[in-house]
DNA sequence: GACTGGCACTCTGTCCGGGGGAGTGCCAAG
DNA sequence: CTTGGCACTCCCCCGGACAGAGTGCCAGTC
């Protein structure tokens, strides 16, 4: 059975009034706040087919009616126009992010803004490793069998690692290594590197083939292997906005899952660009979530992909605006990444 | 009036128990539980003693006894010994610290063990830039008129700025820039930059003169004005356990500041050497945290501190236990820096 | 003088039953 | 297909009663 227009008409006004006063909503006060056209025994016809459909249903006879995971997704696919932001929030999203001095900075503020905007919890993805190009390695020496290796990321990351070396190396060979290194590996994207990193070895004179081996296998690591993600999240406090309310209770499953950083890169990190993704509740796939609503996209200089950037709240919230939000955000990190 | 023997014997019972059952102790309760050699007649009239001195208080007529903060204090101070860890939880710290690659690593570990061990909020510091000094300075080319400057400090701290040139600088250039400021700063403790900062712009080449300028107001920048803490923080849903009877109800004050990473720094950042600080109540001075408790320490290699620790739980929090952890957490960290 | 047993009192938490209210489902009529 | 009417269901709130826990006080004992 299909839905006519009035149906859909109905469904939308019973997620906005549900999501604006977070209370069952019954057909009496629809009528009144939405001039449908049509009495309130009509809408209640109607409500009964959306509920035999799946969209909506009551926490109990006799009480209005709340939208189902599925009545969001349908007012979300179908339903719901992106509102465009304010002029004062793109002011104050770009009085947020003017001034940010380093690629911390950035994400830093760009997380505590997207949490402010959207009342909810802001996830941000440090540009992907994945994604990047080598701008730069440098090696400092520590001691003289030590060396700390620094690689400088097109995205403006910088990782780190200590390199244990089996033997001293004098100052002029590690000024060699350097250059060889950079030489072989500048500018190209990290995912192409591992038949380069073998090569160098392969190349390297004798006299310093233990000492590259070993600069080799950090470089691997820190490169590809290990190249681990990394977030920033703010705004955990809003979860305590609506009361006990949403949530059904207790924040604990949410929290909890906030801590685990896999579970937010799964959340946050699909992609594809230029796409807003949302997932609805049980559609994240995570029993900790399964009120929660995940608004997710990917951001990036130009056109190009290099993190994700998202907000979690109650499966009950403002989609159209969070979604215009989380886009216009990526957008402006966006372009401030393509000015470096 | 002082107190006698048996009264802060029977104000330990009433702290541990309460810490234990989360409900206010009754006199009858407390003589089956802690053979104190007398009746619950004469454990009565100490108790209204102890109420009187503002050690413990009655939620209501007729209720049992409820610690107050400076019964937590006198606890603390005087009555409690320390915990020895257990093997399991030394295993455990080990374990857990063993094979970080970075120093972010070594503080995301750390924290993430603390709220584990302690079952507690954790706060780590990451070691403080004042507090270090410069291995090194790098400049990387990015474009003929931008710079990347990187500076690694001795505690594995990585700081990257971008620099905007005046003009255009040929690489022999960057090359001898790069050798002057190293020579000048590496090794100094950060908060002596400053005048040697100086000092290079009046010595530098007339040529060169303006760039230096450019690159010294950053290095200040970067050195001393801004030199930014940062904070990992860890367990927020722990905060969730004993429901909502900590923190008298929401949880909403507490997760509010914990986003302020001011108001972080302040709680774990007194950094008295190998001393473990316990602040309870109102003793934090945040509105927010009345009634949540601090337990924090410094860390560093060897007995210099470059940074602090600790946890954050209800007023109501097993103190022995959380004091020792937070101690040898620091003493297994630091001992960790000070190998590299 | 300190401790103890006994007793009356107070207050909370909970359970129960009833009334008001909101909202529904159904039906018959337009 | 829509509408007004009506009976029904279920929640929420309120007040009262009750059991339980714990106290404060007092008089008696060692």
């Amino acid at each position: 059975m299909s839905l006519d227009d009035r149906k859909l008409e109905v469904l939308r006004a019973i997620v906005e009034d549900y999501v604006e006063t977070q209370e069952p909503v019954g057909s009496k006060a629809l009528v009144e706040r939405h001039a449908l056209g049509v009495s309130p025994a009509t809408v209640r016809n109607d409500m009964a087919v959306l509920e035999e459909e799946g969209y909506i249903r009551q926490p109990h006879t006799s009480a209005g009616r709340v939208p189902t995971d599925a009545g969001y997704r349908l007012f979300v696919d179908r339903l719901s126009k992106v509102k465009p932001l304010t002029p004062a929030e793109r002011r104050a999203i770009e009085r947020f992010l003017i001034g940010a001095v380093d690629l911390d900075d950035v994400v830093h503020r760009t997380v505590r803004l997207l949490a402010q905007l959207t009342r909810q919890v802001a996830v941000v993805q440090y540009p992907s490793l994945a994604r990047s190009s080598v701008r730069h390695l440098e090696l400092v020496p520590i001691s003289t069998t030590r060396l700390m290796l620094v690689m400088i990321a097109d995205t403006g990351r910088v990782e780190q690692r200590l390199v244990e070396l089996p033997g001293p190396v004098p100052a002029d060979d590690v000024t060699d290594l350097r250059r060889r290194v950079n030489e072989k590996l500048a500018g190209q994207r990290l995912s192409d590197t591992p038949p380069l990193v073998q090569g160098l070895v392969d190349e390297c004179a004798p006299g310093n083939r233990a000492t590259m081996a070993c600069l080799a296998s950090v470089l691997l690591e820190t490169l590809v292997e290990r190249s681990e993600e990394r977030l920033a999240l703010a705004g955990t406090a809003n979860l305590t906005r609506g009361g006990v309310l949403d949530f059904q209770g207790t924040l604990r499953p949410v929290l909890e899952a906030l801590e685990e950083e896999v579970i937010l890169l799964k959340l946050i990190g699909d992609l594809e660009p230029s796409k807003t993704r949302v997932r609805i509740g049980d559609e994240n796939k995570i029993d900790n979530l399964r009120s929660a609503s995940v608004v997710s996209t990917g951001y990036g200089p130009g056109a190009t992909i290099v993190g994700g950037l998202g907000v979690l709240g109650p499966t009950r919230m403002d989609y159209p605006g969070t979604i215009a939000t989380v886009r216009a955000v990526a957008r402006y990190v966006g372009d401030l990444l393509a000015q470096n």
